[in-house]
DNA sequence: TTTTTAGTTCGATAACTATCGAACTAAAAG
DNA sequence: CTTTTAGTTCGATAGTTATCGAACTAAAAA
């Protein structure tokens, strides 16, 4: 039910369309800009996202940067990117 | 996300679990009685359920007979009713 | 060493969702 | 006709989750 969870909210749907699209990692920051949330809103999605395994970090010094864990989706819902 | 949000919650899953395992139609009133819920509870979660498409109802006379919609979990969640 | 930058955590509050019982509707049974 | 049965809707409330800004930490840049 986690995975459920975090997909049933409307930011964290838009984060994990807005990292799909772009096709690269984003950092929290610029998740913030874009979408016009808080950052400390920001990173409590991420946090969320990471936990259940949708999304990987990779950090660089401050920065921490989000990317799609695929595999994840892969596994429990297949072909759910392509129809965002 | 609607079908995300219907299965972020606990008692609908439990509903969904029970129609599973027990491979078959099964009224509100029964549902109630096995996870303890009362009746306009179950009312409000089985409508829940078959607004996202998720159950089918048959009604006959003032009973309402609730089963799975088995395409629509193939089709969003391959695999996943197996996993309950 | 001071300032800036990136992100986290906390406390308060807003927004949303689930829960119940009571009052209701409609149909079947007595 | 009256009572029982199955489910719905409503209003109140409890419970949960999202949101923000402020205070914080840690690292880079100046």
């Amino acid at each position: 039910m986690a995975i459920f969870k975090a997909l049933a909210e409307q930011n964290r749907l838009r984060i994990i369309r807005v990292l799909y699209q772009t096709s690269r990692e984003m950092t929290c920051n610029e998740v913030g800009e874009q979408l016009n949330i808080s950052k400390s809103t920001v990173s409590y999605h991420f946090k969320a996202l990471r936990l259940v395994g949708l999304t990987n970090t990779r950090q660089v010094a401050q920065t921490k940067y989000l990317s799609l864990q695929l595999a994840t989706f892969d596994r429990y819902l297949p072909g759910f990117l392509a129809t965002l």
